[in-house]
DNA sequence: TTGACAACTGAACGAAAGTTCACTTTAGTT
DNA sequence: AACTAAAGTGAACTTTCGTTCAGTTGTCAA
């Protein structure tokens, strides 16, 4: 025979089962109020309390957020949690094979559009992808907005001219746009202290640092990225740089995995704005995102820890796998 | 070209909802309160509410129950605001071909026994259904309870006998029973007269009528239907009582599709409860299911508007079907 | 530009929900 | 039968939520 107590505690723990069911049925799918589901079921208001958080806890009630844009919220929560983010944006991918310079490009221009309003001094870098976000930044004619390049060109244009970013950029809202007029990578390091003593580009530098908001990317060091670098990048220093642990740069300024800038003589024939300088800015909006580019967005994540960051989905997952 | 007003009609909705999304995934998901969202996200926290009421009336945010019991909470919902029950029991059937008896006389003798209390009068009509309850009663040593026949017994017991369920109900929670010593259905309206006058049965029906819960099934009149009943009935009586309208009885008691009394002398015969006497009895627990059951638990739920029915999921959904 | 209108935003209030504590009831034990 | 431990229940209080109203901003048309 059965001891008595087990066949009572199934009975009434049953009969507890079918209370919160119901209480869970007439709060959520009703729509009552606690206390009117109370009067319903005959039991006191606390307990109805106490039998939706039981329900909620036994996971027997399942809230639902549609749409797949919703995967993408939770990406980019989970981005802004892991990276103390005040934002990520993820841009949605139709094609993993494809380039999501396209996608990541719309975001940022949504996104920069946004920020942008009158009395602003904004520094801008340039790469691929923020160029390709230009069409879609909805220009406006705000007041005394100021456009400052955070680095300096190249010399020969190719597919697109850096200094044209932020040129443009400045355009579109009809603001001052304050170009830096020299090469982003000189021969030398006495070049480098004559450009900045002598042309005034120090005056530049010092409003890239007043900067409210810098709009930036991180690029890639391997063979395969940032076709446009190698002009200015040999083989050799390649190597060099990569034998000096670097993973890639930000502005110029070559870090390795760590975010830390590596030890090593090209970083002083650098002209731009240097990551302490850059860490200093308000808002910090780091523009990247592809296969190639995880390891030196994380590395940095870490030098400028931005305040946003506006990648695509598959680099968001990649960034959070492990 | 497109009209610039229109771009950024678009423009600001999505900004929108991809706020709305984000505030949703922070309140629903993450659980954080509203005003923390608003923090999160930069915005008032009424903003927050407005952004939720509005996620929750696009249908962005889906509630749901899960476990099968869920419908079968769904269905007692619409069969209590249907028919203004304060409590319906709805059993689950695995099998739509096989008899509903057993589970519905399993939730019935759940339900009965969490009803019972010290000090209870309750009155019990008898049936295949309620029969079948008892091993799922649970008997307990109560104090000053009383059980009453609400209606008279037959005279050959077969598959199992009538009074015997109020008996053993009696004898489950140690209490007194009072059963009705005679037959539901005499003869003649004068041999009634009889019983009630000189055998003491007006003792046992007083009582029967301030008991404070009433247990009782209801009886269809089909040929099928009610096996046992047809010892009693003769073809020709049924026949009668169909074509004066009887869909069924409540304890003997024949009602037709509105749940009114019938016009038939056999009504005259029949020693039992009156529905009027039935209807005022506090707690009314009707115990039926099964399809050619249909048209006279209707009319029952007429005629004595119980507090409680207990079902099966099937026979419930064919209630609310129309 | 300027004025009117609409949409959005924020503050204050009242309602609802959740938490903590003390108490009652109940089951098991001596 | 009386005691103890534990679960359950209810009341007061705090926090959170939703609604209403007034103010603001931005937008469109003249």
């Amino acid at each position: 025979m059965a001891p008595p107590h087990a066949q009572r505690a199934r009975t009434k723990s049953d009969a507890g089962d079918e209370l919160r069911l119901r209480a869970a049925w007439i709060y959520y799918m009703e729509g009552e109020t606690q206390s009117n589901v109370a009067a319903i079921l005959g039991v006191n208001r606390i307990t109805v309390t106490r039998l939706l958080s039981e329900a909620r806890r036994r996971g027997e009630v399942t809230i639902q957020i549609k749409g797949e844009l919703a995967s993408l919220t939770e990406l980019q929560r989970d981005l802004e949690k892991r990276f103390g983010l005040q934002r990520a944006i993820v841009a949605p991918v139709s094609d993993a094979k494809a380039d999501p310079t396209a996608v990541i490009a719309a975001a940022a221009g949504s996104h920069i559009s946004a920020l942008m309003r009158a009395g602003l001094t904004i520094g801008v870098g340039w790469g691929r992808t923020l160029h390709e976000s230009l069409p879609h930044i909805e220009g406006r004619n705000l007041k005394d907005v100021r456009v400052v390049s955070l680095l300096g060109g190249i010399m020969e244009a190719r597919r697109f001219n850096p200094a044209e970013f932020a040129w443009r950029f400045a355009e579109l809202f009809e603001a001052e746009g304050y170009l830096i007029p020299a090469p982003a990578l000189v021969d030398s390091a006495e070049a480098r202290k004559v450009l900045l003593d002598q042309c005034g580009l120090e005056h530049v530098f010092k409003m890239a640092q007043t900067a409210e908001i810098a709009v930036f990317g991180a690029g890639g060091i391997s063979e395969g990225s940032t076709t446009y670098k190698l002009d200015h990048l040999n083989e050799i220093e390649r190597k060099s740089l990569t034998d000096a642990g670097a993973v890639g740069d930000v502005l110029y300024n070559f870090i390795d995995g760590e975010g830390v800038p590596v030890k090593h003589p090209i970083n002083d024939r650098v002209i731009s704005v240097d990551l302490e300088s850059l860490a200093r800015i308000p808002q910090r909006v780091l523009v990247s995102g592809g296969n190639d580019k995880i390891v030196v967005i994380k590395a940095a994540i870490r030098a400028v820890s931005p305040t946003v960051l506006v990648t695509d989905e598959l680099t968001a997952r990649s960034l959070l796998k492990d």
